[in-house]
DNA sequence: ACCAATCCTTGATACAGATCAACCGTGAAC
DNA sequence: GTTCACGGTTGATCTGTATCAAGGATTGGT
């Protein structure tokens, strides 16, 4: 349990982020249930790097990332390692009803949680259906989220798995300018090159010989290591190899 | 729709094996809940090789799998495609809330499905809060499952996903024996070597050398193409690269 | 009995990405 | 100011899997 402040530093309006209690807010909550929820909710913080809980670890809570992002892992005996869901602002960590752990969770940035004591969520749970299915709603979407990734890992090359990892994490964290008719979108990559290896199925070389070859190309432009802008998102698009619409699964 | 016959040749209480029901059957169930879920309930038969829905259709029903298995498929518009799922009998199809389907599902084997009109599910759900409980758990189930295959399908080698493939078809549809103090295990492969090589990531190729290879060392016995045996399920999960206690993420 | 269609196996060769290795740039510690 | 650690880049070579190609086994149709 790497805890660094459990300092309350937000105050209940800041956590509109957090889907949990975002949802509770709603004209089919009693009172009472929202107090709950109130009751079992605190803060934790991390530093980029830590471990916020080991596979195999009891869990004490569940939660969502209010800012930052993690990254949940699985690793194997010889050391191989795949990073299987990268948790963004407002995703959700933890199974109802599990009681250990079966994956690594660790902060690649520094990262924000706001958590639920597990048992009392799990009680809540019960008595407030909305919560059940607020939850359900999060699960497709990333068991959508892992489909997806699955034909990344499995169908996609080096190249097109780089480009795919990019445009995922332009869509929900790049600021975007409309320039002509191009859609340009410039963010910070929050992830080293061996994170973006181990969500890849990759090695950190690969990542950085087809991260040159795209920067080459004039796919994307690099300033520094980290800081990414593409200047034209649906050849970025085109490049991962999907729709040019930029669709998601519906 | 390639509906072959609707015949419902199933009553009630042929249908113990669909998870759906199975749950509605409890004490918190009100009579006429349970009526209403037979009201929408219908089944549908496919023949091997059948598409049951095609991705971008229309979702009219969501169901499980009632006997036989079918697979959840994408495809890329150069005709790459990566299996997603395997539904064996007892898993859940569909998203509630979702109109359009995101994946192809093609019956592999002869297939029979429990299915549900979806609007009426759908409404069913919102006042029976247990069913969506039991959805999010199948759902949670579904989404570990995903997982464990990116592990598959990002770091391991060929033969090593040949194994895994293996020992999770085994786990659940082996019959089991004992024989001093190895667990052998016989069952039929339900899947082409090209239904095979799409789930993994490989083409069929090579997915016959492993095979082959597999043979060979003893790990496994081949009568035919399809009929398989596994004379030690230990020695299977060490070559799969998983722990030997054979144990499901918890 | 023959043919065609599937499904599968095996061999030869090509190539994408892994591996091994050297080196660069930056920032923190002393 | 030097050293060290860390993240990143690039080059040379190796190798596992894909690709291309030929042919075998089984099944069903005529």
């Amino acid at each position: 349990m790497n805890v660094v402040t459990e300092t309350p530093q937000f105050n209940s309006q800041d956590c509109g982020n957090c889907p949990i209690r975002h949802r509770a807010v709603c004209s089919r909550c009693e009172t009472n249930e929202l107090e709950r929820l109130e009751e079992i909710k605190y803060y934790r913080s991390f530093e980029a790097g830590q471990t916020v809980i080991w596979s195999g670890d009891r869990m004490e809570f569940v939660g969502s990332v209010v800012s930052g992002i993690a990254s949940l892992t699985q690793t194997m005996e010889d050391g191989r390692t795949q990073m299987v869901g990268l948790l963004l602002p407002s995703d959700f960590v933890g199974r109802p009803g599990r009681e250990l752990a079966a994956y690594d969770v660790v902060a690649t940035t520094d990262l924000v949680m706001c958590c639920f004591r597990r048992k009392p969520f799990e009680s809540l749970m019960e008595q407030t259906p909305h919560l059940a299915q607020r939850l359900l709603e999060m699960t497709l979407d990333e068991l959508d989220a892992a489909r997806e990734w699955m034909l990344v890992l499995g169908r996609k090359t080096a190249r097109e798995k780089i480009a795919s990892l990019l445009s995922i994490i332009a869509r929900r964290d790049a600021s975007l300018k409309l320039h002509a008719d191009r859609q340009i979108m410039v963010f910070d990559l929050p992830l080293t090159r061996e994170a973006m290896a181990d969500y890849l199925g990759l090695t950190l070389e690969t990542v950085s010989r087809q991260m040159s070859a795209l920067k080459r190309d004039g796919v994307i432009q690099l300033k520094g290591k980290r800081h990414v802008t593409v200047p034209d998102f649906a050849r970025l698009m085109n490049e991962a190899g999907d729709d040019s619409d930029g669709g998601m699964a519906v």
